[in-house]
DNA sequence: GCCATTTGACCGCG
DNA sequence: CGCGGTCAAATGGC
């Protein structure tokens, strides 16, 4: 109990301490000519860490309906308090856990967006928004012309992600569907970020074992600009907000990338070998982190085939921000961007 | 056989 | 008591 209460606390301390680092690097970036979009990504980033600490002080405390104050730009991913379920065998258990599970809910956030879909992609519906959603129900809902569809994070169960979400399409227009999210994705396989980044690790894992060949060297050189080639595509078919999205997924030395080509492949090279897949392996593949707040990867903005996600209605009380729903489509930022040094992920506290 | 979806039943909240 | 949300057995696809 007292060693819950430990941990609780040590979390509770790292995310103001968070908040508070992450208050600084903003004090920064407005003496300095960063862009309006990094200012407002700091920002949302402390409004995160501050309510995350604030809801878990109201932890056990009477349900509170807790709404984000940032729904414009940041993932469902930021928001939610749910942690990884543990295995549960016996039904007292259970039923303890369904009764935690529900209480929990009530205390998370929840917000909606408004997804249009073009006709003619051959979707059905917004299906695909970087994670895997599996169809737990439907429900006619009163005074609705469609039903309501639910959906849970596929590795509820293996990962304990508690993640949720409503589809309901629009009654006025039935191109758009309003999906409304519940919970944060504590899993990390689930992306289709994490599923290009798996396949380089594996990949590179492979190169590792292929090892002994003479033409080592030759064939490692060739098939790392591959996989750098396919890498970069796609991160490219992701739509990230802010050179920050990239800087907060790992951590680089801080070095200025040059321009030319070969100095690009060097770059990438080195990047593979020595930093994306360390960080990455750390990230996405150990799922004991179970606190992936830190992870600033933003599912909702990547830019599905077809689907506009720029119509967005936050539920609630928005602190609804200005100038963010640009997206920045552009691959040139990551070569001109001063990769931070402190990877999120890297918290002791939280890995322990 | 495994996994995802469907769908009626069940439960809690207002 | 009605409605929204979830469960779980049945069903279907691969």
């Amino acid at each position: 109990m007292e060693k819950a209460m430990d941990c609780e606390q040590k979390i509770l301390i790292s995310e103001l301490n968070q908040g508070k680092e992450l208050a600084e690097r903003l004090r920064k970036h407005l003496n300095s000519i960063s862009s309006p979009e990094s200012r407002q990504f700091l920002v949302e980033q402390i409004l995160s860490s501050y309510e995350k600490a604030l809801s878990m002080l109201n932890w056990g405390a009477p349900a509170v309906e807790i709404t984000p104050t940032i729904t414009t730009l940041e993932s469902p991913c930021y928001y939610a308090n749910c942690s990884p379920g543990s295995d549960v065998s016996d039904q007292d258990c259970k039923d303890q856990c369904h009764k935690n599970i529900y209480k929990k809910r009530k205390t998370e956030p929840r917000w909606t967006e408004q997804v249009k879909v073009i006709s003619g992609t051959g979707l059905e519906g917004p299906v695909d928004d970087g994670y895997n959603w599996r169809k737990y129900g439907q429900k006619d809902i009163l005074g609705a012309n469609f039903p309501r569809g639910y959906y849970r994070c596929t590795h509820r169960h293996s990962q304990g992600c508690l993640a949720t979400k409503q589809v309901q399409r629009s009654d006025q227009d039935p191109t758009i569907f309003e999906v409304t999210y519940r919970g944060r994705h504590t899993c990390f396989q689930t992306s289709r970020f994490a599923i290009a980044s798996t396949s380089l690790i594996n990949a590179k894992s492979k190169l590792d074992k292929e090892g002994c060949q003479l033409e080592e060297q030759e064939q490692k050189s060739k098939l790392l600009k591959e996989l750098s080639f396919n890498f970069t595509e796609e991160l490219k078919s992701q739509e990230w907000n802010t050179e920050d999205d990239i800087f907060h997924l790992f951590s680089f030395p801080e070095t200025t990338i040059g321009s030319g080509d070969e100095e690009n492949d060097i770059f990438k090279e080195s990047m593979l070998e020595n930093n994306i897949l360390g960080s990455l392996s750390t990230a996405f593949i150990s799922p004991a982190t179970s606190d992936s707040s830190y992870l600033a990867m933003s599912p909702c903005h990547m830019n599905n085939l077809g689907i506009d996600h720029n119509v967005r209605t936050p539920e609630s009380n928005s602190a609804s921000t200005s100038g963010t729903n640009s997206p920045i489509g552009d691959w040139d930022l990551l070569d001109n961007v001063d990769f931070d040094t402190n990877f999120p992920l890297d918290n002791p506290e939280l890995l322990a």
